[in-house]
DNA sequence: TGTACATCAGTGAACGCGCGTTCACTGATGTAC
DNA sequence: TGTACATCAGTGAACGCGCGTTCACTGATGTAC
């Protein structure tokens, strides 16, 4: 009954099982954090046995592992879409500055919003043996992005520019985390935006110390 | 057999249980983070029924919090030790800016060599209810102390004060975490300390910005 | 100093749960001829 | 176009695990008289 249509949905092959399970695996991420990310509770959501799970994932690592990838490109997303709002004439300077800082509450924002992608998205996994994430992941090569611009215009003092992804990263993840599940939880959301608009001017000031950290 | 002396260590009544599986759980967190804190776990490391914890601890979040005081207390150990480091005298701009910034590197240092403990330490517990831990935590009184005397001093602008607290611990949190279980796990011990260097050095002048800032 | 008894701090057995994973299987699909 | 058969993608039952928690209990402790 009704198998006949839509690729086959609700036949006996599923015919897209294992995107299937990664969304519904992102979807007990946002839900409950990287914990709730289990074989059997992705498999009961899209209604296929336990088993079935195995065809398409070695292992609940696995199945997390594609929990992860799901909340960090919708951190890029989000990201993305703050970056997008910034006007692309003006001041050169402002430009740059203000897309770094865009990019920061893009972040923060997102984990605001999403509590459970964003735990999931920086939760420890067993290992994968060999470090060579740092460079390739996608954040990280935005954000290197933005600072190679801030030096092109001329605000970041190039000495000042090694490292500085990890500086400006570190500030603006650790406020994600105080904010969502460390001692800054309570704040009103007023308060909460002082603290942002704070903390994000910091890395300004302290990164870049350009003339507009004067004015 | 032996169980005459030493305060009924081995009798049928143990005599500080409470304290015995505080820090057996303790113990559990250094050694497999939060997530290793049950119940049964704390009370087969004591060599005591897990119905024993009962008459101590109410349930095992009940526990859990008892490990996450332990926690706490050593990572302010931690800082409290590289806070003594920094002599007493000499330029108070000086002293003052040295010492927020060993502070920090305490807190960084205890993450790096205590991951289990430092996780334990910022692990999500099933509310408190009522927020009221934002001003009245140790590591927060203590940052703020030490930002006070940095105004005091003349390097922090009383008008960037605001908000300080959160700016330089959400730092140093950030970084923290980056490198104990985010992208920057894989670094080598020498890229590691370059990389706490500078991103102190952008909180000393992003918040300072006082003189120093220009040397 | 001795005894009766309340209280306290443990024991031991058991429950139900959800989990990851394995196994032998069966229904559906697609391909060679 | 039709049929035989290999392959694939699921099912269903079962395993063993460690967990939190409850229950009725018992041995040890301390206190009143």
């Amino acid at each position: 009954m009704r198998g006949v249509t839509t690729s086959g949905r609700d036949s006996y092959h599923h015919g897209d099982l294992r995107n299937a399970l990664a969304e519904a695996a992102a979807g007990l991420a946002e839900r409950g954090g990287p914990d709730a990310v289990t074989i059997r509770a992705a498999a009961r959501e899209v209604g296929v046995t336990p088993t079935a799970t195995y065809r398409h994932f070695s292992s609940q690592v696995d199945l997390l592992e594609a929990a992860k990838d799901q909340a960090l490109d919708g951190m890029a997303r989000a990201v993305a879409g703050y970056l997008a709002q910034i006007p692309e004439d003006g001041d050169p300077v402002e430009i740059a500055v203000r897309r770094l800082e865009a990019s920061g509450r893009g972040y923060i924002r997102f984990a605001l919003e999403q509590p459970g992608l964003f735990r999931t998205a920086f939760c420890r996994t067993p290992m994968h043996e060999g470090g060579r994430q740092l460079s390739e992941a996608g954040p990280y090569a935005l954000l290197s992005q933005l600072l190679d611009d801030l030096v092109e215009v001329g605000d970041l003092d190039p000495e000042r520019r090694v490292g500085a992804e990890a500086a400006a990263w570190s500030t603006v993840h650790g406020l994600s985390m105080l904010l969502i599940d460390g001692p800054l939880q309570g704040l009103s959301a007023d308060a909460r935006e002082d603290v942002i608009d704070r903390t994000l001017a910091m890395v300004s000031r302290g990164l870049g110390g350009g003339p507009r950290a004067r004015t």
